[in-house]
DNA sequence: CCGCATCCCATGCGATACTG
DNA sequence: CAGTATCGCATGGGATGCGG
């Protein structure tokens, strides 16, 4: 029982490394948070960029498609023409929404801490 | 005030995103957890490694460095010979352990719902 | 033991243009 | 409006090797 022994290692395969996986994504979690918080929980494609400024059509549609295929999302085509295609958070996204809203309601109550770490004016070097 | 209209837009400097940006460092919350969690707040850069199983010693120390200078951790030489080197969560860093945390707790305790994100044998396509 | 410098490849992602 | 196809660059990050 040395001081450094590693009983808390953090395995490459456990769970928290694999929620970080979703956040890597970079547009994953605002698409689960906007469309379940902010959209009541379906919307649009247009909707959606418009909700996300500074996505591409690109990564949009390709952020779509793989919370798709996890499972994240559902995705409906009315057959319309002009197309309409409406994306709808399933129960399985719905679990994630909660640690993510977290997350985000914790960052816009600590904007301060935010702006320290960006602001380091009077630094501390040596 | 029509269906479509973007109340809720994430704007591209909100804090929600600056948060993001600190986990697609992809190392940094897993420093501070493990610092912060599990080994009372400092460690040795040896130990630190260990505890990170994957992580390569250039992707450490330049973690390491960059959390320095954006003031989530301190830096100590001991100034010995074998070098020794401790690295601690400074105040500002804690207040980021919070959200980490619980958000590492959502995952530990929904690993099913993560399974679920992986694993789609039988899908649903179309 | 701690840290830095290189090389180098994989990929993320934006820009743009085209289709139904 | 929804989606696809290309191109191209920036960068993240691993491997390895040197130095104090």
């Amino acid at each position: 029982m040395e001081p450094g022994t590693p009983d808390h290692m953090i395995r490459e395969d456990c769970a928290p490394r694999r929620v970080l996986a979703l956040f890597d994504a970079k547009w994953t979690s605002m698409v689960l948070h906007v469309l379940a918080t902010h959209l009541g929980g379906s919307a649009r494609t247009g909707v959606l960029e418009r909700s996300l400024p500074g996505i591409s059509k690109k990564m949009l549609i390709q952020t779509l498609r793989e919370m798709e295929a996890s499972g994240l999302l559902s995705r409906h085509n009315h057959g319309t023409v002009p197309p309409a295609v409406e994306y709808a958070v399933t129960p399985l996204g719905r679990r994630f929404v909660e640690p993510i809203d977290l997350l985000y309601n914790w960052a816009r109550a600590n904007a301060d801490a935010l702006d320290a770490l960006v602001a380091r004016p009077k630094s501390s070097r040596r």
